[in-house]
DNA sequence: TCAACATTTTTGTGATCACAATAACCAAGG
DNA sequence: CCTTGGTTATTGTGATCACAAAAATGTTGA
């Protein structure tokens, strides 16, 4: 629970039909999804505040909200911080996001129709095509952007915002994953889910969305050597 | 969104040790969880400040963290309600309570010793001896601390946030559920579920959750059907 | 009787302040 | 040099206030 590390903030342009807690929740969230705050990092409303250059009032009603999603981890002493990532707790998030993920998806698929193939199609594409500069952040901004899309074909989807809360628990942990997975020669299973979409099969898509998610986390082949990355992600960043 | 129709508040008593907003919280949570507040109402922070007799400030954190938790719903007017279901959402939140809740469960199974098991033979004990009053609001809470009971087996659980979200999102509809259900015969699926778990079964502890679940809402055999008690419980309560 | 406008009231948002609890700091003693 | 004690600074909580936006109300016109 140190206060030594930074805070890294991207910044965006604050449109005057938002409100000031909404911005300060997009840019604290956007912040753990991609690692910005190391977990243990502790995070005071008022230097935060400061940091943001608003009042105490916005960032402590978006500390609340990230909390209430698992973002974020209240302690019992009222401290806020990035909760602390353990092997098992990792395990346990993507076997929840496999379940959860397929499960949206197979309920998504009556509902995509050809405009929506199309957009998946595009989104697929741009990855492939990001995939050459290495950096993390787009890649993983497009995949989630991916998923979203295929998900979202249900119009009465109600999951989507419990798998947002699973990404960003696992958020501030990808950016490390993807550091090693850049070496492993990755397949691409949205291709997969793709044609499985094309032939209208449910159970091929299931499989290659959970295939997809183990991708994600195959860099730790044993649980050793996924406990040495979260320690050395808790060393430093 | 009126304000007609009034709030039925279970006001416990509030421990120094909880923090006001703490217990705001789980007074809301409680009242939407077991239907007392209509799907459409309008929720004020002034007007919840004063029924619980607390400053605004703790009614508008704990209604945020609802909101972050899908239990209430905050409109593009930035006013509050209990949303509205649908015959189609009614649909998704089930299945996505089975798909999550089996996963969940045989997640736990490795975990479930002897002493949980009889904690859990004892909780559907005590449902069974509830059966017979037949009011809806103890047999619920019974059967969510059934669920919990066995979810929480497993020491690294991080779906019961989400499964609570389900819950709650649920919770409205479920007073009406069990009005229409008290005559349908009731089979115990609890029985099945713990007898898998003797059995170390996972598949077919799966089964039995997902039945019980499917069970909640066979009231609505049909789409129509469903509908027509969701147009009733609009109507009034 | 009903629609359209002007007025009044209520509402969410956000800022500021007081206070008790916690954490950080620093000095004296081992 | 490390531990222990008391002191100071910082923190979350909750109350109150100002303000602009929205809703409710009342009034006037057809």
């Amino acid at each position: 629970m140190d206060k030594n590390s930074p805070i890294e903030f991207t910044l965006a342009e604050r449109d005057a039909s938002v409100t000031i807690t909404q911005w300060v929740y997009a840019t604290l969230r956007h912040s753990v999804m991609y690692g910005k705050i190391l977990p243990g990092r502790a995070l005071t409303i008022r230097e935060l505040a400061k940091e943001l250059d608003v009042s105490p009032m916005p960032v402590r009603e978006a500390l609340r909200q990230l909390a209430a999603e698992n973002a974020l981890e209240i302690q019992g002493n009222r401290r806020v911080m990035v909760p602390k990532m353990t092997a098992m707790k990792f395990n346990e998030l993507c076997h929840a996001r496999m379940a959860i993920e397929s499960h949206a998806a197979e309920r998504a698929l009556p509902y995509i129709d050809d405009s929506r193939l199309q957009l998946l199609q595009q989104i697929d594409a741009q990855i492939d095509h990001t995939q050459i500069s290495g950096n993390h952040e787009p890649i993983s901004a497009l995949n989630q952007e991916f998923h979203r899309t295929l998900y979202n074909a249900n119009p009465h989807q109600v999951t989507l915002p419990l798998i947002e809360s699973l990404w960003l628990q696992l958020g501030p942990f990808m950016k490390l994953a993807s550091a090693h997975l850049e070496l492993s020669t990755q397949v691409d299973r949205h291709t997969e889910a793709l044609t499985a979409i094309e032939n209208r099969d449910g159970f091929a898509l299931q499989l290659a969305i959970k295939a997809d998610i183990r991708e994600g986390f195959n860099f730790a082949s044993t649980p050793e050597a996924l406990q040495r990355f979260i320690d050395e992600s808790n060393r430093h960043g």
